[in-house]
DNA sequence: TCTGGGGTCCTAGGACCC
DNA sequence: TCTGGGGTCCTAGGACCC
């Protein structure tokens, strides 16, 4: 346990939703919500606006269309998450070299290593405010929450106490009277599973699971978890706060509108999941030995299947290979909603390499086609960025049955006009902003995007 | 037309080895 | 002749997190 309220947590507040809202004027204000927006789609971020109308992560979009109509439904922006959270751990390196990234919108940073005089509930709270203020400036208004406290698992819970835009210090030695009165389900670690469990045995709050000894929990939750509780309950917790953390597997997987019976379209997904794989753990410098192939059958039960090879491979041939063979241990009948393909027990080297250095190392292979897209009239998503001569950058707003509807922004006049065009209109050219690369400076416009249905809003 | 995608960690049983 | 133990690897599934 430290004797200093030196961890902190930092949280970026409805992280997508806020991206979104900062790059479209006309979305200020209003509710937005990032995610999934097909028939199966779930919500990643809801922006506090949605939220008001009960719109939360993980409800299917469905549900939150149910809640929210007006809300406006994007698919994500990678690129431009991407590039608004390396500017921010970007800043918090700068203080500290104990930085942990817990994603794209989270991080720990541990003060005992920052640049300050001390560790004093004044100089770490100063720290914290002045921290925040520059991670707003430098990110064109995105603001964060922030926990500080004597450990991980406090910061964090405290940095959720005040959200959006809160900074809530918990001085060493007040943990458990923070602790006590809270649900256990404040507790990461503690799910819908564990908290069932708990129930049961009559916990409630964190008080509750304080009155547990070790054997009881151990015995109602196994050894780890169990353990692990016994002393979160108590606030001890002294994890290191970790910088480095090496990557344990790669995957890709995808959920089909509707679900997949021919097992040659099955085969086709699985070898281009594989190549995508393939192409992430080169792109890394890694190659691993083991492959899963994972499948979610109609009715939601999910299957693996795995196989370990003598060596590490990042070859998109045995990849594909190996995780077809393993398509035909199963049986889908019924059809799948969702394949995947994963490669684990990384090395950060390839075989071939024993050989000496690859000289003329080959451009990535082509992916191969996507069997599921090529069928479906339109790739327009919303919130897709479109090209137009006239009006300006516009984004897409709804797309489905050969229309695609698209919102101007205009600096004169946020939220700008709407139009709506046919797919096949040269003007629609979609384009992704470069990380870091203002949205005016258009790149080259990609080819005419893979059709894909998607039902209009 | 309920239920994403990318991860991490844990458990439990069987094989295999000493 | 009754079936020890421990350690490691592999496989499958499940809980959880953002």
């Amino acid at each position: 346990m430290r004797t200093h309220a030196s961890v902190l947590h930092l949280d970026l507040d409805a992280f997508f939703a806020a991206v979104e809202q900062r790059d479209k004027p006309s979305l200020r204000g209003r509710p937005v919500v990032v995610g999934g927006v097909g028939g199966r789609g779930v919500v990643a971020t809801a922006s506090y606006e949605a939220r008001k109308y009960g719109v939360r992560s993980a409800m299917s979009t469905r549900e939150a269309r149910a809640l929210c109509p007006h809300a406006a439904y994007l698919t994500g922006r990678f690129h431009a998450y991407r590039a608004a959270s390396e500017i921010v751990m970007g800043i918090l390196r700068e203080h500290s070299p104990l930085v942990e990234p817990l994603s794209l919108d989270e991080a720990f940073v541990d003060l005992a290593r920052a640049d300050l005089p001390d560790l004093e509930l004044d100089t770490v709270t100063g720290f914290a405010e002045r921290l925040r203020e520059q991670v707003h400036d430098a990110t064109g208004g995105l603001t964060a929450s922030v926990g500080l406290a004597s450990s991980k698992f406090v910061a964090k819970v405290a940095s959720d106490l005040d959200k959006p835009d809160g900074l809530v210090v918990v001085p060493p030695g007040t943990e458990l009277d923070l602790l006590r009165p809270m649900q256990v389900s404040v507790i990461p670690g503690v799910g819908p599973a564990t908290l069932d469990r708990l129930r049961r045995t009559g916990v409630r709050t964190v008080a509750d699971l304080e009155r547990l000894s070790e054997d009881e929990l151990v015995r109602v939750l196994g050894q780890a978890h169990g353990r692990g509780l016994h002393r979160l309950a108590r606030a001890q917790d002294d994890r290191a706060v970790e910088p480095e953390r090496e990557t344990k597997s790669v995957s890709v997987e995808g959920t089909y509108e509707t679900d997949v019976t021919d097992r040659d379209v099955m085969a086709a997904i699985v070898v281009r999941q594989a190549s995508q794989v393939a192409r992430r753990l080169a792109s890394n410098g890694l190659s691993g030995r083991t492959v899963t192939l994972k499948v979610r059958l109609y009715d939601f039960t999910t299957l693996t299947r795995s196989s370990t090879l003598d060596g590490p491979t990042d070859d998109p041939g045995v990849i594909g290979r190996t995780a077809r063979r393993l398509l035909t241990e199963l049986d889908p009948a019924g059809g799948v909603r969702l394949l995947g393909v994963g490669v684990s027990g990384l090395a950060d080297w390839v075989q071939d390499e024993l050989f000496g250095p690859d000289e003329d190392a080959e451009e990535a292979p082509e992916l191969p086609p996507d069997p599921v897209g090529a069928k479906s009239p339109t790739g327009y998503r919303p919130g897709m960025d479109v090209e137009h001569d006239e009006m300006g950058r516009g984004w897409v707003w709804g797309a489905g049955r050969g229309v695609v509807t698209v919102r101007f922004e205009t600096a004169e006049t946020p939220p700008g006009p709407v139009r709506s065009y046919s797919v096949d209109d040269p003007a629609l050219r979609h384009w992704e902003p470069e990380p870091g690369l203002d949205k005016l400076d258009r790149p080259e416009p990609t080819d005419h995007p893979e059709p894909e249905e998607h039902p209009g809003d």
